[in-house]
DNA sequence: CTGAAAGCGCTAACAA
DNA sequence: TTGTTAGCGCTTTCAG
């Protein structure tokens, strides 16, 4: 029933070569004669020959394939910054010809990191146990997405205290004075810094931002809802809103349109993501745009020169968001 | 520097026993005291061993990765389907311990499959050649969301036909006459299919759907308010749309919404996909479910079984889309 | 119930 | 440039 695999050997035999040879032009090494390569070629291509990845590993050593550890919270899976990541880093393995190894994490299955030659986490949420183990067999490993402080990993993160920043400066440039926020969950570390970096940003600029402005999301669209129907009917409503994601502003801006309010002449929305979504609607969605799939390539990037040792010292890296400039920011009418 | 991995020799020899009965203990098979059971446990957490799964798979001859293999195509990463793909792999492979090598085709690069003890592939498009090619070489193969009739392969896929059966009978039986589709991409089975069962209902119900009133639509937020701009400047309006995607179905919302028509009062829509999408926004989407990640999962089932051998007949199985009831669709006022 | 020994398919010295 | 040979770490007969 299970056709024997064709191995080394056959190719071997076939090509009339020995199996160094044929191991040889595999692996492209030079030192082959035209001849003998046209030989194993032929060999290969007639009987269908496919080297065994298990027995390359074994054999060498080495071990290409890289990890991709995700968080499996609910909704994870239907959020833009899990699909980038994906996507980022599938692509940057495709060009490396690595394989990718994913892996929903539950922060308990132990990893087969004997399979990797690397692993990248994304968002360190309940998985540390998962990447101290990992390290402590010395496999390289790359967190991403997380600024990491208590254990020593290298790290790719997004610079968010400067998107909250970025966004901040933009509504404040309009002269915009009531300016209230949507955040997203606060007790992650892009929540909380996107809420950071914006209420400098007004502490700064001198702006106060009342209690009432300030609502705490939690990046859901529901969430978003109930901010903007509390927002839109204060007596003194903001001119501007920060919603922290893309998702939370399109809600909002939904709920404008529900109530009869008119962005960006009543009211200023931006958004944070840069999620494809920021492009259809109404109205075209200003936004922060983060460079996840970016960062995701890169992250690969580095994890191979971790793996084949060009690269030892510890990475700190943050990558910078960018505005994205749209429809839904204005001057205040009001 | 790399410093050395430890084995099952390793464990063995901290164990007092023979490496075979470590290989055992770590297969869990029976056959061994319980005295040694613990010591080979302890001596694994002490020196933190984890077997190696190139060797194992070698030396087994088993293999088990399953790959899932998706097509790049833009806009695939921002699709629902395809993420409930990726989720229901995930876990199902979570669930038989497996991993899940993911793999993003171009349609061109060769598989590694001999990494793989089987592949899933997800809608085939254009890696038609990769899917034969695994074939060839007797791996087992999967193909889920197509109905495949001209390659002997197994698949699993929705019942797209009945899905647009469904959205036409529930929208006849509110009495609605004057009703339009947007279609999605109609070049791809499921967008042909879905089209297809809507247009056997209705003609089976006697209601003839005029040209203007099916808009060729292509999946896209784009192409659904091109067309919900064209349907609702009608001088005779449908009262119905059969959007055949959810996000296209929130689109046309949406464009209602500004234009100042009401839903469902003055216009009933409903969906397809049953995407998270559909819960928020204005209106709850009344839709048709698609089971994709129970399609996914259950593919991870079958493939498994057919890896080792307890499944050996072709399957062909077209799972069945459900109605998902919310506020989208009522009885027409005109 | 346990252990010795023979590979799994391939790579990597080392010789020739 | 090529081939011989010894493992890589583990599973799996086969004896004991």
């Amino acid at each position: 029933m299970e056709n024997k695999r064709v191995n080394i050997k056959d190719v071997a035999r076939l090509a009339k070569v020995s199996i160094t040879t044929v191991s040889r032009v595999i692996n492209k090494l030079p030192s082959v004669t035209k001849r003998n390569i046209a030989r194993v070629e032929a060999a290969v291509a007639e009987l269908k020959y496919r080297p065994n990845i298990s027995a390359q590993r074994l054999a060498s050593g080495s071990n290409n394939a890289v990890g991709l550890v995700m968080p499996g919270y609910p909704g994870i899976f239907h959020s833009f910054f899990a699909i980038e990541i994906i996507r980022g880093v599938g692509h940057a393995c495709e060009v490396f010809k690595q394989d990718m190894v994913f892996h929903i994490s539950d922060g308990v299955t132990p990893l087969n990191s004997s399979y990797m030659g690397g692993i990248i986490f994304a968002d360190i949420i309940e998985n540390r146990a998962q990447l101290e183990d990992s390290l402590s067999r010395h496999i390289p490993c790359l967190v991403i997405n997380n600024v990491v402080q208590d254990v020593d990993v290298s790290y790719i993160a997004i610079n968010n205290i400067k998107g909250g920043d970025i966004a901040a400066k933009y509504l404040l440039s309009f002269g915009h004075k009531r300016i209230a926020t949507v955040t997203g969950n606060l007790k992650t570390q892009a929540g909380f810094d996107r809420f950071d970096g914006f209420m400098k940003a007004m502490d700064e600029a001198g702006i106060e931002i009342p209690k009432e402005y300030v609502y705490r999301g939690d990046y859901s669209r529901r969430s978003a809802r109930q901010a903007a129907e509390f927002l839109f009917s204060m007596k003194e409503r903001p001119t501007a809103i920060f919603a922290q994601s893309d998702d939370m502003a399109m809600e909002i801006i939904a709920v404008a349109f529900e109530m009869g309010i008119r962005v960006p002449e009543d009211v200023s929305i931006i958004g944070f993501d840069d999620s494809p979504l920021a492009m259809y609607g109404p109205i075209g969605l200003t936004t922060v745009r983060q460079p996840i799939f970016e960062m995701a390539e890169k992250a690969v990037g580095i994890l191979h020169e971790m793996i084949n040792g060009t690269r030892d010292t510890r990475l700190r890296l943050a990558m910078d968001p960018e505005l994205i400039v749209r429809e839904s920011c204005a001057v205040p009418s009001s």
